[in-house]
DNA sequence: AATGAATGAGGGTTCATTCAT
DNA sequence: TATGAATGAACCCTCATTCAT
């Protein structure tokens, strides 16, 4: 219990250094947040903040995964995969534009550029997480005949890329000022792309607003 | 006639700071880019960048946005507007892999952190030129009568953004490796996009390849 | 007993810290040692480090002393005092090589830099030791009648000096590489100067090895 | 010209760094001082330092180099070497003692702890250049007939480093309190190991004082 | 226009030391 | 006694920018 106490406190410690850098690199950008800035904001010593991180560029890798897997989470939504398939496409696009709207200010660490490998690792993981969990979802819809085969992981990918990209330009740029034009027609696109019918034969849905 | 050699080369001294800035930002990322560096590697002194650039973040947008234009150069290819719309989608990916595979290096680029509101705008901006440029193909095969209406403008941002974080994963994060694989599937998600069918209802495409 | 053994504690724990730190010292020198260094080597925490000595520096001076000690406790060796003087020099020389190789490391300490005049005066008072035994030595010969009477200190003091360089140079420049050069020709020098004869006049001793 | 101006001026700004950190090394010791401290000393910026030396390190090697040479050269005056080889031995002695004298609190840099083995290799250099000049005299006199042949190098090399020595304990230790009593010693150590009579034999010079 | 030596503010990082447990 | 997490002062070094030539 002792042990417990002690890795709890551990864990706040660390998590209040994040809580910190990351109102402070929202808030000044990355360049501009010193670790001074980030302990004072975090009520302890410039000291402690290498206990838990080994450098200044350790502390925003942690603050960016954090962000990522705070978005794979909400794939992970147990009702999700309980739903008919017809729904699915929807409640996914649905989840991460509600993530990304409770994070606004953390979308643009979607964003990194990555020069160790090791941080490149890390994203890639992180990548590779939310890749697989969309992928299993396909999986499924096809094994229920919901689906025809596809390569399930390749366009698991090319949308999360593109999913990644548009909360980046929809929250990050534009600051969620067309966010439910943005959510309508990335809706429409993955529906269109699994249930069809094309731009080239559809009449119905597409004509209106500007 | 004096004036204008002085001019050129004004514009030569110039353009030899960005491309020595552009080689370095490339080879050792911004922050590790000082502004001697890129003075020996343009064969100038230090005092002289300052004599063209206001500082050294304006060297950076610099060489950015000649990038980006590069990009946007590749759509305008006139060719491209002639060809009937059932070719065209895949002739711009086929465009967008050619730029990028070229300059595979700049790539990364497009995803610094952009950091100032004004260098948003900048990039808001590059974006908002191709974006047209791609919503005015598709507005001409609409009038065609090739394509049924729909939000153009929308659908381009969106592909668009997909295309930038396809090019940056395939060639930055993967150096390229899985080219072919990306190039293909992007097709044909654009293809089924545009002409379907949709995955639940085509049954032969998708099954060939690693 | 009880105060016995804690007092015996005590002391094993001096010396745990006294011998990590020894080791640390020579193999990364003072300056890149650090008291979380030492106190990991010797199986202890910090905080324990600073019950037994007051600063970094402290230990640093335990250390050191603890090795001219040494050092000077190789010519205490009873079976030297009752050699016959002709047989002296070259013992006292082979102890000092003895004392060096065995402990080559730690010569190096012994040059270390002592900015502080309270260090320099420790080191004062290990070399004026050393110097009373030597003279000791001489003293006795002269005594009986083995050697001319000649101001045994400065000698002793001289020679003390060459030893401790000798080392320096020969283990911890060289690595000992030419340690039987150093020898034979420190020897033949001692040698030469109290028994003669006088480089002018002696033509045999000095032609062979390289 | 204009070359030769820049190249003084260069060489002055050094040597104002050389002789400031001398200075400070002197008063407070290595460690103590700062490269800002250095910097007010000299008159210049943080900077500017790091123009002409690599790190703090740098400049301190700069200074002991500095002063090794500067005794090296107390033994290429012309004038030695014209002399008969029976006055060379004292002539040397007061060649160092003079240059010690002069400089006294700089003594202490004779005693350098060498970690990197760039720096070792710089000291060994020195060293080799005065040991090199000492066999080159002893060569000459063996030549003259005024010395029997002997390991002139080896030889060169132990009175090196009893001499560095000497000059340490004397001037660095002993603040030249006893200049004299050091100076008439080692005067006489050397000539009896050149000219004899050795200790044994000798009944003359080595009698009075404490 | 071109130079490049000089500047000096500023930041990341280290680590000896403390003290509550 | 022993611990080791926390502290925070202090320092080396970098590098964008300037300006006299």
């Amino acid at each position: 219990m002792d042990q417990e106490k002690l890795s709890e406190e551990s864990r706040s410690k660390r998590d209040a250094i994040l809580a910190a850098a990351r109102t402070l690199f929202v808030k000044k950008g990355y360049e501009e947040t010193t670790i001074a800035d980030i302990a004072r904001e975090a009520n302890i010593a410039v000291g402690t903040v290498y206990l838990y991180f080994r450098s200044k560029r350790d502390v925003y890798t942690g603050v960016a995964v954090n962000i990522e897997d705070m978005i794979a989470a909400s794939f992970l939504d147990p009702q999700l995969l309980s739903l008919p398939f017809t729904q699915i496409p929807r409640a996914l696009v649905d989840g991460i534009f509600r993530v990304s709207r409770e994070h606004m200010n953390l979308i643009s660490f979607l964003q990194t550029d990555m020069q160790s490998s090791e941080e490149m690792l890390q994203h890639k993981d992180s990548n590779e997480r939310i890749t697989a969990i969309l992928a299993d979802i396909f999986q499924r819809a096809i094994e229920r005949g919901e689906l025809a085969p596809f390569h399930t992981e390749m366009y698991s990918q090319l949308l999360c890329l593109l999913g990644d990209n548009v909360m980046y330009q929809c929250f990050a740029v534009e600051n969620g000022e067309r966010e439910a034009l943005y959510h309508d027609y990335f809706v429409e696109m993955v529906e269109r792309l699994f249930f069809g019918p094309s731009l080239r034969e559809g009449q119905d849905r597409s004509s209106a607003d500007s």
